[in-house]
DNA sequence: GTAGCAAGCAAGTACCTACTTGCTTGCATC
DNA sequence: GATGCAAGCAAGTAGGTACTTGCTTGCTAC
């Protein structure tokens, strides 16, 4: 079949890319580690540029930064925490091609923006729960929410990035994820417990809070 | 005179690196636009190696993230802001240079490291002076300060790195500095006044402290 | 069996790359 | 005016790059 083989190509060239980049990405290398004739690839991509720009569209479908899909049987900090957690896992799984991407963002800028359309997404997604929350008397209604979401996002994409370069710049791997989202919640006024009083309009149907 | 020829190709490699890259900073290329004959490289240079090492090492020298260098004059949200400020300055003019150096850290990882460890003092820096101002009452003791200072520190890169591919997912370039001290504030729990009371010892000299 | 098709293989084209060599030009010093 | 030196210039070397062409191999379907 066709299909197995493209494939092959396209993880191969994955692969080489994020070692190499665009100009390292060298057609010969590429068909060596898909272990493919270089031939293969013209004939099924038609040129170098076609093939990593296959690639690309190929490694994004499906793959974007994962939104804040929020569940009522947890606490706004561990659905914080979770999300954080599965960011930087996606991050991370993909931080060598979006280094290469980010880094070449002068010579390719189309290539670039397609994986940060996503990750705004993500960011509008956060901004949509902390707005809930806050209605619901959950945040304090005074704090720089934008702001302090773009620190987030910035924080969760360095931590990616960077912390193999760069080691001792981020808290150990296996706690960044709550540590980030806690002194989140601190920045943008994430209360445990809702608003003592004020007029707080309850919640339509489906909510299950009790609480005073 | 040599010298002036050599500086006009360090800076020519410099433009050129930061657009195309390791790879892509071809020498004929970085000899047209410093209007040099392509054979004077090599006859100042000995290789393109050695020139983008000169290059890259004479961008670092005197030429770091600013450390904090508190002004007793000023309250620690002005002291903060104008840190911010001075960063993100200092890094949106490299930042060409930043991000293609950092994406071909896979290939060169010991040009990445030189820009880190400039980064990391200035991170030193600010927690140095987190700390004095927790003894001196102004700030809450029982805050992650590693984590929010990690943060900050990814939110300034971010920004100066990433502003430019993706504009809107960051606060207005005229006020980010100062947005990102006063989240950074929240965070960590720096207030403006002092802790109400308690056994908080008083500074040595030259301090200019008569509130309770 | 044979026709079609997907892939491999060998070779070649045209261009770019880092780097070298030999020679000339201009300037500054004695 | 002769010497030395820094730079330009023209040409060449050896290898890599994307991409093409012509032919062979093997498998699958009728």
């Amino acid at each position: 079949m066709s299909e197995e083989i493209r494939n092959r190509i396209l993880d191969a060239a994955a692969r080489v890319y994020a070692q190499y980049g665009f100009r390292g990405a060298t057609t010969r290398r590429i068909a060596s580690e898909a272990d493919v004739n270089e031939v293969t690839l013209f004939r099924t991509f038609g040129s170098k540029a076609e093939l990593l720009e296959a690639m690309l569209q190929s490694q994004v479908v499906g793959n974007g930064v994962p939104l804040l899909t929020f569940d009522e049987e947890l606490s706004a900090r561990d659905n914080l925490v979770q999300w954080c957690s599965q960011v930087l896992d996606h991050l991370r799984q993909h931080a060598h091609l979006i280094r290469k991407t980010i880094g070449e963002a002068e010579e390719r800028p189309d290539a670039a923006c397609a994986a940060c359309e996503r990750s705004s997404s993500a960011g509008a997604s956060l901004v949509v729960y902390l707005e809930r929350l806050r209605e619901d008397g959950y945040a304090e209604p005074d704090t720089d929410l934008e702001t302090g979401v773009s620190m987030l996002m910035s924080t969760m994409f360095g931590d990616a990035l960077y912390r193999d370069i760069m080691p001792n710049a981020f808290p150990p791997i296996d706690v960044a994820a709550e540590r980030y989202a806690e002194t989140f919640m601190r920045a943008v006024g994430v209360r445990a417990a809702p608003m003592p009083v004020r007029s707080r309009p309850s919640r339509v149907a489906g909510t299950r809070r009790r609480d005073h």
